[in-house]
DNA sequence: ATTGAATGTAAAATATATTTGACATTATGG
DNA sequence: CCATAATGTCAAATATATTTTACATTCAAT
Protein backbone atom coordinates (compact mmCIF):
# COMPACT_ATOMS: atom_id res chain seq x y z
CA UNK A 1 0.00 0.00 0.00
CA UNK A 2 0.98 3.59 -0.44
CA UNK A 3 1.63 5.96 1.99
CA UNK A 4 -0.66 8.05 2.70
CA UNK A 5 0.83 11.39 2.59
CA UNK A 6 -2.62 13.20 2.24
CA UNK A 7 -2.95 12.36 6.13
CA UNK A 8 0.82 13.30 7.26
CA UNK A 9 0.18 16.82 5.51
CA UNK A 10 -3.22 17.11 7.24
CA UNK A 11 -1.16 16.43 10.27
CA UNK A 12 1.60 18.77 9.90
CA UNK A 13 -0.75 21.40 8.95
CA UNK A 14 -2.39 21.05 12.29
CA UNK A 15 1.35 21.00 14.13
CA UNK A 16 0.40 17.85 15.90
CA UNK A 17 3.08 15.31 16.14
CA UNK A 18 1.79 11.21 15.55
CA UNK A 19 1.61 10.83 19.02
CA UNK A 20 -0.38 14.24 19.59
CA UNK A 21 -2.95 12.89 16.96
CA UNK A 22 -3.10 9.40 18.51
CA UNK A 23 -3.59 10.24 21.94
CA UNK A 24 -6.59 12.41 20.45
CA UNK A 25 -8.14 9.96 18.36
CA UNK A 26 -7.50 7.36 21.61
CA UNK A 27 -4.87 4.63 19.74
CA UNK A 28 -1.16 4.41 19.80
CA UNK A 29 1.49 5.99 18.49
CA UNK A 30 2.18 3.07 16.25
CA UNK A 31 -0.84 2.83 14.64
CA UNK A 32 -1.07 6.52 13.24
CA UNK A 33 2.51 6.10 12.03
CA UNK A 34 1.74 2.51 10.61
CA UNK A 35 -1.38 4.32 8.93
CA UNK A 36 0.85 7.28 7.41
CA UNK A 37 3.71 4.84 6.17
CA UNK A 38 0.56 2.46 4.82
CA UNK A 39 1.12 -0.64 5.85
CA UNK A 40 -1.95 -1.12 7.49
CA UNK A 41 -6.23 -1.28 6.94
CA UNK A 42 -7.29 0.80 9.66
CA UNK A 43 -11.04 0.87 11.17
CA UNK A 44 -13.60 3.44 9.47
CA UNK A 45 -14.32 4.55 12.98
CA UNK A 46 -10.77 4.94 13.51
CA UNK A 47 -10.43 6.70 9.90
CA UNK A 48 -13.61 8.93 11.22
CA UNK A 49 -12.39 10.10 14.09
CA UNK A 50 -8.74 11.01 12.34
CA UNK A 51 -10.52 12.81 9.67
CA UNK A 52 -12.52 15.15 12.48
CA UNK A 53 -9.80 16.16 14.26
CA UNK A 54 -7.43 17.05 11.27
CA UNK A 55 -11.07 18.93 10.06
CA UNK A 56 -10.97 17.08 6.24
CA UNK A 57 -13.44 14.46 5.67
CA UNK A 58 -12.82 10.77 4.60
CA UNK A 59 -12.46 11.54 1.08
CA UNK A 60 -9.70 14.31 1.52
CA UNK A 61 -7.59 11.41 3.67
CA UNK A 62 -8.62 8.48 2.40
CA UNK A 63 -10.04 8.05 -0.57
CA UNK A 64 -8.02 6.71 -3.40
CA UNK A 65 -9.06 7.64 -7.13
CA UNK A 66 -5.73 5.68 -8.81
CA UNK A 67 -6.44 2.14 -7.88
CA UNK A 68 -6.34 0.05 -10.74
CA UNK A 69 -6.69 2.22 -13.47
CA UNK A 70 -7.36 0.04 -16.48
CA UNK B 1 -25.76 2.13 16.16
CA UNK B 2 -27.34 3.89 13.17
CA UNK B 3 -28.15 1.56 10.30
CA UNK B 4 -26.59 2.88 7.18
CA UNK B 5 -29.83 3.59 5.31
CA UNK B 6 -27.15 5.63 2.47
CA UNK B 7 -25.72 1.96 2.00
CA UNK B 8 -28.97 0.10 1.76
CA UNK B 9 -30.26 2.77 -0.89
CA UNK B 10 -27.47 2.69 -2.95
CA UNK B 11 -27.22 -0.85 -3.17
CA UNK B 12 -31.20 -1.11 -4.21
CA UNK B 13 -30.49 1.26 -6.54
CA UNK B 14 -28.32 -0.81 -8.36
CA UNK B 15 -30.11 -4.14 -7.96
CA UNK B 16 -28.33 -5.65 -6.15
CA UNK B 17 -28.64 -8.34 -3.00
CA UNK B 18 -26.93 -8.26 -0.09
CA UNK B 19 -25.16 -11.82 -1.08
CA UNK B 20 -24.83 -9.99 -4.71
CA UNK B 21 -22.90 -6.67 -2.63
CA UNK B 22 -21.00 -9.17 -0.36
CA UNK B 23 -19.64 -11.89 -3.50
CA UNK B 24 -18.53 -8.45 -5.63
CA UNK B 25 -16.44 -7.04 -2.84
CA UNK B 26 -15.45 -10.18 -1.90
CA UNK B 27 -16.95 -10.71 1.78
CA UNK B 28 -19.76 -12.85 3.05
CA UNK B 29 -23.63 -11.77 2.75
CA UNK B 30 -23.47 -11.27 6.93
CA UNK B 31 -20.77 -9.04 7.11
CA UNK B 32 -22.72 -6.40 4.72
CA UNK B 33 -25.99 -7.21 6.67
CA UNK B 34 -23.95 -5.99 9.51
CA UNK B 35 -22.75 -3.00 8.05
CA UNK B 36 -26.09 -2.08 6.91
CA UNK B 37 -27.98 -2.68 10.45
CA UNK B 38 -24.69 -0.83 11.96
CA UNK B 39 -23.51 -3.31 14.33
CA UNK B 40 -20.38 -2.91 12.84
CA UNK B 41 -17.07 -1.08 12.43
CA UNK B 42 -15.88 -2.52 8.90
CA UNK B 43 -12.21 -1.79 7.54
CA UNK B 44 -11.58 1.11 5.42
CA UNK B 45 -10.56 -1.08 2.56
CA UNK B 46 -14.04 -2.77 3.00
CA UNK B 47 -15.57 0.24 2.48
CA UNK B 48 -13.82 1.56 -0.01
CA UNK B 49 -14.54 -1.30 -2.27
CA UNK B 50 -18.30 -1.07 -1.87
CA UNK B 51 -18.04 2.43 -2.47
CA UNK B 52 -16.79 1.82 -5.57
CA UNK B 53 -18.65 -0.94 -6.21
CA UNK B 54 -21.80 1.36 -5.69
CA UNK B 55 -20.32 4.31 -7.79
CA UNK B 56 -20.10 6.24 -4.72
CA UNK B 57 -17.98 7.70 -2.41
CA UNK B 58 -16.67 7.44 0.94
CA UNK B 59 -18.81 10.66 2.02
CA UNK B 60 -21.67 9.56 0.33
CA UNK B 61 -21.98 5.96 2.33
CA UNK B 62 -19.70 6.38 5.17
CA UNK B 63 -19.40 9.92 6.45
CA UNK B 64 -21.27 10.65 9.57
CA UNK B 65 -23.69 7.61 10.02
CA UNK B 66 -21.66 6.06 12.93
CA UNK B 67 -20.43 8.84 15.63
CA UNK B 68 -19.88 6.37 18.05
CA UNK B 69 -16.72 5.12 19.56
CA UNK B 70 -15.03 1.80 19.35
C1' DA C 1 -50.42 -22.85 0.97
C1' DT C 2 -46.07 -23.47 -0.89
C1' DT C 3 -41.65 -22.49 -2.98
C1' DG C 4 -37.67 -19.82 -3.08
C1' DA C 5 -35.05 -15.64 -2.73
C1' DA C 6 -33.74 -12.01 0.41
C1' DT C 7 -32.91 -10.69 4.89
C1' DG C 8 -32.04 -10.96 10.07
C1' DT C 9 -29.59 -13.25 13.78
C1' DA C 10 -26.30 -16.04 16.59
C1' DA C 11 -22.38 -19.00 18.41
C1' DA C 12 -17.83 -20.59 17.61
C1' DA C 13 -13.65 -20.25 14.83
C1' DT C 14 -10.24 -17.66 12.14
C1' DA C 15 -7.96 -13.53 10.35
C1' DT C 16 -6.32 -9.28 11.21
C1' DA C 17 -6.33 -4.54 13.52
C1' DT C 18 -4.35 -2.62 17.52
C1' DT C 19 -1.62 -2.66 21.80
C1' DT C 20 2.41 -3.26 24.58
C1' DG C 21 7.12 -2.81 25.29
C1' DA C 22 11.29 -2.10 23.47
C1' DC C 23 15.07 -0.36 20.73
C1' DA C 24 17.18 2.39 16.62
C1' DT C 25 17.46 6.50 13.78
C1' DT C 26 16.66 11.02 12.40
C1' DA C 27 15.75 15.66 13.29
C1' DT C 28 15.99 19.87 16.03
C1' DG C 29 17.17 23.05 19.70
C1' DG C 30 20.33 24.45 23.42
C1' DC D 1 28.32 18.25 20.73
C1' DC D 2 24.40 16.90 23.87
C1' DA D 3 19.71 16.13 25.02
C1' DT D 4 15.34 15.23 23.75
C1' DA D 5 11.36 15.04 20.79
C1' DA D 6 9.73 12.76 16.73
C1' DT D 7 9.69 9.01 13.85
C1' DG D 8 10.56 4.15 12.16
C1' DT D 9 10.47 -0.74 13.21
C1' DC D 10 9.66 -5.31 15.39
C1' DA D 11 7.96 -9.37 18.11
C1' DA D 12 4.50 -10.97 21.03
C1' DA D 13 0.03 -10.29 23.09
C1' DT D 14 -4.86 -8.70 23.00
C1' DA D 15 -9.09 -6.94 20.87
C1' DT D 16 -12.08 -7.16 17.33
C1' DA D 17 -13.46 -7.71 12.27
C1' DT D 18 -14.88 -11.40 9.42
C1' DT D 19 -15.99 -16.26 8.35
C1' DT D 20 -18.43 -20.46 8.82
C1' DT D 21 -22.44 -22.92 9.79
C1' DA D 22 -26.93 -22.83 10.82
C1' DC D 23 -31.65 -21.55 11.55
C1' DA D 24 -35.72 -18.06 11.54
C1' DT D 25 -38.49 -14.55 9.25
C1' DT D 26 -40.27 -11.77 5.56
C1' DC D 27 -41.97 -11.22 1.12
C1' DA D 28 -43.00 -11.91 -3.78
C1' DA D 29 -44.71 -14.98 -6.84
C1' DT D 30 -46.69 -19.23 -7.75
Amino acid sequence: MAKNLKLKSARAAMDLSQKDLAEAVGVTRQTVNAIELGDYNPTIKLCTAICKTLGKTLNDLFWEDDINAN
